[in-house]
DNA sequence: GGCGGCTGTGAGAGCGCTCCCAAAAGCATT
DNA sequence: AATGCTTTTGGGAGCGCTCTCACAGCCGCC
């Protein structure tokens, strides 16, 4: 096997300690912070170390240390274009930020179909990685299941099916109760016959929309909510019909802001006014699409990157054995950002 | 320290060997293929393996074997919102694959400013990655460089600044090539004077793409180029300006298919027909731009996904030693999709 | 039937590091 | 100056694996 690192091995410890005089074990505790080590001692160690430019052998640590230094980023494409949704892309960053101050490597794992399940579940469990993130999709898939039942502390982002594995730690924002103040906000404006255009029944996000909707409209008529699944297209499709359905409506709550927008361009070319004659609300709060509505789009607010980093801090802190998974969960809070569709 | 995995502690190779009444070296040896092993002892460790639920120490065994099973992707935000541009999703996915289909993991880097250079180069040096993939966004940038120069091999996906390294290995399509012939079915098609919607003088790409359209058309009126930097308005922007410094221009290259989509939008708000009075054509071949352009755009297309896989292969065969850095970038080729704009 | 040349197997070293434990050194007391 | 402490330091084991090397079988061959 040909050498793959160019020029001379790199240095190890022994060399750094015979370099500064020192035994390998106080060599390993300068590297390792310099706790316990006097300062003119840990001074020498620390002139080795540039000299030769040490850096130390991760495989060589971990090996005792049973820590990795690195947790595994989930990312399953069963239908969504995952990276290219707005939405993962900022809880992704927020994620690589907060992993990049605990000092911590993410290493993507991205599944395919249902044959990767097991890949996964092998690499979880091979000691590669200390913890893992991952994202409850929707309510069919069953890698949730799979990844859950790893030796390794998990957490995931958004609320996973509730059931049999409700002890499963999560972080998401409050949908439901964002929710609530978006439509209570709707009634306060005096408005009487408001419409829910619904996300995909298989995402607990929009369920649980659904859910804080109904908790205010109690007894509200079962035709003024239409099932669309997030896509701007849907927002249109489920507008036009919500309008067919019951043309007094005068107020709708979209379950998130691509669906809003695209219920403004249904409302626009029929020449309903926003918010004179329906007022919308939107939610999510995601710039590029809030940014270029007409008028501009009301909606609740939740902070995505956030989100991400809070899932790392509670993985964090359960590999710190802080935390349990059963009392772990993290639900962040929203807010109505008040602009002009209602 | 508290335990962070649940449950007992994995069984060892030492525990394999010891259930299938075999040597630790035997028990390895089956685990790594079985070669030179007789079937029934070989069978006797698989079934202890299946048993015991063995799965290797992945930290022990790099430390023998130097190899990682690991490559990291370096990605870099200085401008783009990376993961929204479908380019790189694609190119990503590419790799993904390629990496799966080698057995190895992705370890993500995202670079944020410059003081990450430092924190990237320490761990490509630090013995985790056997590999390292990155993009060479903009030539002003110092972090391919920065890459460049660290002990692990790295393959770039688009063509380094040209210079001191260019010994560097990199995957790129034809850019050049792909301009050509957009540029000389433009001629053939008889249209005289032909304008170039340009990108960003800072990435090679774009400046291939403009050394291809002077290829064919070597003594344009610098006045038919217009510089644009890759966004759908600066393609609307240009393709005005284009209109207003030529009036009689009759064909209109653009650098990237966002930019032909705006040109394609002033056109058609200036009653220009298309392919009629202009014909357009763009570049890359992205779906969904591609798909809702009116008239369909005539395009150059470039296998995105492959050149990720590519980089992949490419990064591999360094590793085997069987490439080396100077001899062994790779130019993907490109080619002409006839639609209607042009 | 004994002997070279196989192939298959096991013993053991060692990858580079951390961490336990014992020894050494320092310090302040008596 | 001797004692009893605390802090620093070094020796050495061992993390789980691979890989070299020596040895044990086994074949056919003279």
């Amino acid at each position: 096997m040909p050498e793959q690192t160019t020029g001379s091995s790199r240095p190890t410890l022994e060399a750094v300690a015979a370099r500064a005089g020192v035994s390998r074990a106080t060599a390993s505790r300068v590297v390792n912070g310099g706790a316990g080590v006097r300062l003119p001692l840990a001074e020498k160690v620390r002139e080795a170390v540039r000299e030769l430019g040490y850096v130390p052998n991760h495989a060589a640590r971990s090996l005792v240390t049973r820590r990795h230094g690195a947790v595994a980023v989930i990312i399953a494409e069963p239908e969504f274009r995952i990276f290219s949704d707005p939405f993962f892309e900022k809880q992704v960053r927020g994620i690589s930020r907060e992993l990049t101050a605990h000092d911590t490597q993410l290493v993507l794992l991205w599944v395919e179909g249902h044959g990767d399940h097991e890949r996964i579940s092998r690499y979880l469990d091979g000691g590669h990685v200390d913890g893992a993130l991952a994202f409850s999709l929707h309510t069919a898939d069953r890698l949730p299941a799979v990844i859950a039942r790893s030796r390794i502390p998990v957490v995931f982002g958004g609320r996973p099916v509730s059931g049999a594995e409700s002890a499963v730690p999560f972080v998401d924002c409050d949908n439901r109760g964002g929710a609530r103040e978006a439509v209570q906000y709707l009634v306060s404006l005096g408005r009487r016959h408001i419409g829910h255009l619904a996300g995909p029944c298989t995402q607990t996000s929009a369920l649980d929309r659904l859910a804080g909707y109904r908790d205010v409209l109690v007894d509200a008529d079962p035709a003024l909510v239409c099932q669309g699944d997030f896509t701007r297209e849907s927002g249109a499709r489920t507008m036009a019909e919500l309008l067919e359905r019951r043309p007094d409506v005068d107020a709708v709550f979209a379950a998130n802001d691509l669906m809003a927008a695209g219920a403004l361009r249904v409302l626009r070319e029929r020449g309903i006014r926003v918010p004179e004659d329906v007022a919308v609300v939107g939610f999510d709060d995601m710039d590029a699409v809030v940014r270029a509505t007409e008028p501009a789009l009301t909606t609740v607010r939740q902070d995505i990157e956030g989100m991400g980093r809070l899932m790392v801090r509670l993985l964090m802190r359960m590999l710190d054995g802080a935390a349990d998974a059963a009392s772990a969960s993290v639900i962040t809070p929203t807010g109505l950002v008040r602009r002009e569709s209602a």
